[in-house]
DNA sequence: TTGCTTGCCGAAACCGGTTTCGTTCCCGAG
DNA sequence: CTCGGGAACGAAACCGGTTTCGGCAAGCAA
């Protein structure tokens, strides 16, 4: 409800409007329109005419004006979550950069709001499309059971995920393959010669972290390493959860002699924790993530880790959208890409077994 | 211009509209929309019952076909910058959140573009604003000359500043008073007993640069300090280049004991350069900075920084935005916060002398 | 020549709201 | 009882686009 108190100044003022477009060229508005739309009853003749008129006047389609017919406003809706910790934070200057430059390309906006989770949410992006200030929506971080695919799939309302579903349905969605990064990560470890090699995943309840999980255990096996489950921990999304969960598995008593993480915001965790217990993270202790986060390159040494474009997701993504809005089928809508190795200081042959190791960490307390 | 290829959906499906309610009601279209935006020609018993059922039939205004009548859509606009390296990064999420928050309570959205700095960016505004994607903008990292405030003043564009002008005008804008923060720094470095103090500035272009280093030249007058003009520095507004500086300053002959910063990002390079010199922050050198960003926390010792509320300063902005679409004389649409400090660990009473710490850094090449 | 397409465009309806204008009804003053 | 004046609302115009419908002219076959 609009609880204005001035009855609105002399709105648009400026403004060319397609009347004016008309009038100079004197034919009727709808001819202007049909022209600028392609359709296929105006001689190419006309359309040259009316498009190069249009673009010198500098006429813009009122966005608002043609989405009260179409329905469409040509936005893109994003509606991002605020109770995550901070895990999403690094990425989302680029992922927007991404995403609004595929959207302006197109002559398309974006329209962002922030929410907190469950049912807040599901609230927000229903208001935002039925006030239609987006024709559809990008679901970042999908959870493995999401609320959010599932209203939007029963009313209709376009969508793609960032991420993948356990119950994917009829969803378009693009993705980053971190199951083969995990894979990938496992045997250049194990190329290097380690052999108790730890996991660190991230929330269970994302599904991408299954996803991860099964990368690791298939590159473990394709290793010939057995899986120690004492040495598979989750749920660790940020730098305080990576420490704790470093300092856990440091504890055991055959450590591991290198770590792979699900997210780099964990994996910046065991830096402090090492330095706690006096080992050198690369020396000591092999580390490999996952993200690309900038601050990757600001650990010493710099951080292992597969690089994710959240630029480039986001632009594929709106692509994706926009092919949804103008109504492709959700079946032709997936695309994936893969993460690329960022080298750092932190993955190196071990120097000691796991045996030594253990007894160095004692002797060091 | 809009490329669609195919002629558009069944449109607006199962929205209810204003004439559905009219209808339920069995009033003029008229009579509802007035009743809705509280018109005084409406008897209050009118009022009551249209908004009563205008609500249990799940009405919501469209909000384009409004704009085109009032030439308003209720969106906020707010054009990023993304060839600035990464300053404004970690920000971002804490002040969409509360731009998006107050946003919403309004009734109102946020449009969001991001586009590349100079002429671009003037071009993405324009569109936005003309397409009314926009009713108005915030205008984030002022500059001292900003090309932004000219274009919109000119264009009478509404528009709230993050961050003063040199040449403020009629603008409404909302800042955080660094300088003070800049002061208190000062004060309390000088309150532990350091003598020689660094400034390490951010860039030039930046307006508040200019009112942190006015608050840092201030602090030394209040401290009775003189200040070293080979001690301020500026530009760094990277990890990178605060670590470049630190290093020129500890190179000097007679180095400070204490660097006071002016953004968070560049005092973070304080550590890897002081790990470098074999120095310890806190111990060896005292660092106080500006932000208050998540990293502050993570390094040993944490920085000592001023945090800024960016959530509630998106949601001031936002308030005011809104309130200077509506009409209000940009003169009332002017205000302030302050910056609370944080104290980490950085920041200690000198443990030698300058000469004694040029000693000591000469000692350990 | 007539009749039937077909191509191209003008006129007008339409989308869902807002705002203007005018009418009806009621009240109190004269 | 009449009349003037507001209060409250209906009817219709309007905003800037899109889309439908129909008409005119040209082209072509019979």
């Amino acid at each position: 409800m609009s609880v204005d108190t001035k009855p609105s100044a002399k709105v648009l003022s400026g403004r060319v409007t397609i009347g004016d477009v008309a009038e100079a060229l004197g034919v009727a508005k709808g001819t202007v329109s049909r022209a600028l739309n392609n359709y296929p009853d105006i001689s190419e003749a006309t359309r040259q005419r009316v498009r190069r008129t249009a673009e010198a006047m500098g006429y813009r389609p009122l966005a608002q004006a043609q989405a009260i017919r179409t329905g469409r406003s040509r936005a893109i809706g994003l509606v991002l979550q605020t109770d995550v910790p901070g895990a999403q934070r690094p990425f989302l200057s680029d992922f927007l950069a991404g995403v609004s430059k595929a959207a302006s390309e197109a002559s398309w906006t974006l329209t962002v709001a922030v929410s907190g989770g469950g049912a807040e949410m599901l609230t927000t992006m229903e208001r935002l499309f039925d006030e239609r200030k987006a024709d559809g929506f990008i679901v970042p971080r999908t959870y493995a059971q999401d609320a959010r695919a599932k209203l939007l799939r029963q009313r209709g309302v376009p969508f793609v995920l960032y991420g993948r579903l356990q119950d994917i349905g009829d969803s378009a969605w693009f993705d980053i393959l971190g199951e083969d990064a995990m894979r990938e990560a496992v045997a250049r470890l194990a190329g290097l010669g380690h052999q108790r090699i730890a996991f660190v995943n991230g929330g269970k309840e994302y599904n991408f972290s299954q996803l991860r999980e099964d990368g690791f255990r298939s590159g473990m096996d394709a290793a010939g390493l057995a899986v120690d489950e004492a040495l598979v921990l989750d749920g660790a999304m940020t730098t305080e959860a990576g420490a704790k969960a470093t300092h856990n598995l440091l504890g055991i008593d055959v450590p591991p002699t290198a770590i792979v993480f699900a997210v780099d915001m964990a994996a910046l965790g065991a830096f402090p924790a090492a330095l706690d217990l006096n080992l050198q993270i690369g020396r000591d202790l092999s580390v490999i993530s996952y993200d690309g986060i900038p601050e990757c390159a600001w650990t010493r040494p710099p951080l292992t880790t597969f690089r994710v474009d959240n630029k480039k997701a986001g632009a594929k993504l709106a692509e994706l959208l926009i092919r949804a809005v103008r109504g492709e089928p959700s079946e032709t809508l997936r695309e994936s890409a893969h993460a690329t190795l960022w080298p750092g200081g932190s993955d190196r042959s071990p120097r000691r077994t796991s045996a030594d190791l253990a007894r160095y960490i004692r002797a060091g307390q």
